[in-house]
DNA sequence: GAATAATAGTTGATTTTGTAACTAACAAGA
DNA sequence: TCTTGTTAGTTACAAAATCAACTATTATTC
């Protein structure tokens, strides 16, 4: 040690969070990656288009919290893929209408499942409780509430 | 909705992590990338030498869990600006110990002072036993443990 | 002690992300 | 209506991360 210490990098929350974060992706990732050559920002999009049903690009990126460019390339791909159909607004020829094609919905279902059992195996880690504080903990830290 | 859904993507451990991380890294980034024009990668090289002291590439990257490129980015990064001297390690001539310069030690001792008090903020919204917890399951998540 | 394999670290090519500038459409005020 | 400002989304360019191939050195095995 440098330094007399009671500060150790690796406690130290943001290394941690990103360490964690990274980890947890990486399981995950497998799926979406290598089953469907998808990146993150895709199966983002596709997860909210299945989850939440048609919306548009920027409300993806409010819900999601993603830029605007990472959502208009994913988009792009996704579309390209026929996994999305996209549709101008009538109201607002700015804006474009999304939707998951029957294709698409494929994806999402199965990408979904995958999702939960992940979910849930990470959480047999951890006790109920401490699984809904982790997520409080999460939420607030991400500036989420 | 379009399926019935007992699934939240905001409530998925993986997005969650991922967006707390993002968020908790950002406040501390201003520091070291503004003030020093720093990568992450070059700070937590820098980190690792000022708080466990003179070591090899090698042993940050185990320590810090980052591949072996970014180390050898950062740490020729680091040396351009006289932060650290490299010495070929007469035992092993395949590798190098670092170690920083007073310069070097200087920019630790100031942005570690910086972490600290960081930390100590996103802590205060939490009580002083939920942030143990939450370091606990982040370490496990992150298999530190 | 050659030959082969393994390791530390670097470099280059490719992919992905981030930033800024841009187009097209709408909104509001004079 | 004309100007000015704002917004949705795209594109181009720069920065960074990832992946594979490479050099130099040490370890292993026959």
């Amino acid at each position: 040690m440098t330094e007399k210490d009671d500060f150790d990098l690796r406690n130290f929350m943001p290394f941690l969070l990103n360490l964690a974060a990274e980890q947890s992706s990486l399981g995950f990732q497998r799926t979406y990656k290598n089953r469907y050559g998808m990146l993150r920002t895709e199966w983002r999009v596709l997860f909210h288009l299945g989850n939440y049903g048609e919306m548009t690009a920027k409300e993806i990126g409010e819900r999601a919290v993603m830029h605007k460019t990472k959502i208009s390339r994913a988009v792009a791909k996704l579309s390209q893929r026929r996994y999305l159909t996209r549709t101008r607004d009538e109201r607002d020829r700015r804006s474009e209408r999304l939707a998951l094609t029957p294709a698409g919905l494929v994806v999402y279902r199965e990408l979904r499942q995958e999702a939960e059992a992940y979910e849930a195996q990470l959480g047999k880690q951890f006790t109920a409780g401490e699984v809904v504080l982790l997520r409080m903990m999460l939420r607030r830290l991400a500036g989420l509430d």
